[in-house]
DNA sequence: CTAAATAGTACTAAACTAGTCCCAGATTGA
DNA sequence: TCAATCTGGGACTAGTTTAGTACTATTTAG
């Protein structure tokens, strides 16, 4: 049904929090709670969201995670993006993909136009808007 | 990766196959045949889709299946929601669904937002599109 | 040195996907 | 009426993906 996974949908809740709170520095056990998701699976996310670089963190006593940028610049396509790899609506739509009608069909050009469209609509969305703010 | 599934993607192949021959009517093996797609798995996505009512039937010798109306009035979105279901990104976009947080995230709500730009985009695709036409 | 954090990796159970198979119902032609 | 050729509707299985957990290493403040 063209759906986020769970994880992903997490990972926007854990952005909103931070980015309701810009200017603290939240831990994974803190985000937890206030999430009520697990702790081991919200530390999990924000490892990944640290690696894509959409929170920076600070290691040891008293560190903790925070947004690496503004929550208006950070977009829902670039949240998909750090959690779910580069987006392609289909498997015809990756390069490395081989799929023997293509040559024929035809559609497989086409959903790219799909993925394109989308796209758009999801970088014209914002963590601010996300968020509800 | 914000993915259709392959079946889907089959499923748009086959439909352009009618759709290049809106006049003739195709059994589900012709269809493998042309597609190169399993007999068994072309079977059962053509009963999918006569389900939702994207294609028409007839049973018997010389039956087959043909597109149920134009090409140009099938959109991307009638043929996701025909194998995927109604689309809803997340769970919390989902009527049934109750989280726990939902009050407070407030992102269930957004997500709803680029659900409706993505149907959109989805919506203004047709058939005729997809295949190449 | 120790406690409190993040970083990284590995693992497991559950859910979903893709694909196949079988048999019942419908229609046609001999 | 009978047999052949279709679709219709399930049930079933293997494989893959997802969600969630656990464990260990590393960093840092006090």
């Amino acid at each position: 049904m063209l759906r986020i996974s769970k994880l992903t949908d997490y990972a926007t809740v854990l952005l909103a929090r931070l980015a309701a709170e810009p200017e603290r520095q939240l831990t994974a056990a803190q985000l937890a709670a206030q999430t009520r998701l697990g702790a081991a699976t919200v530390s999990k996310l924000l490892k990944q969201l640290h690696g894509s670089g959409l929170v920076s963190s600070t290691r040891g006593l008293h560190g903790g995670y925070r947004l690496a940028r503004p929550a208006a610049e950070i977009s829902a396509a670039q949240i998909l993006d750090a959690l779910e790899g580069p987006m392609a609506l289909t498997e015809c739509a990756q390069l490395t993909h081989q799929c023997g009608i293509e040559s024929t069909c035809g559609v497989g050009r086409a959903w790219q136009r799909v993925n394109l469209a989308i796209r758009r609509s999801l970088q014209e969305i914002s963590l601010l808007e996300l968020a509800g703010m």
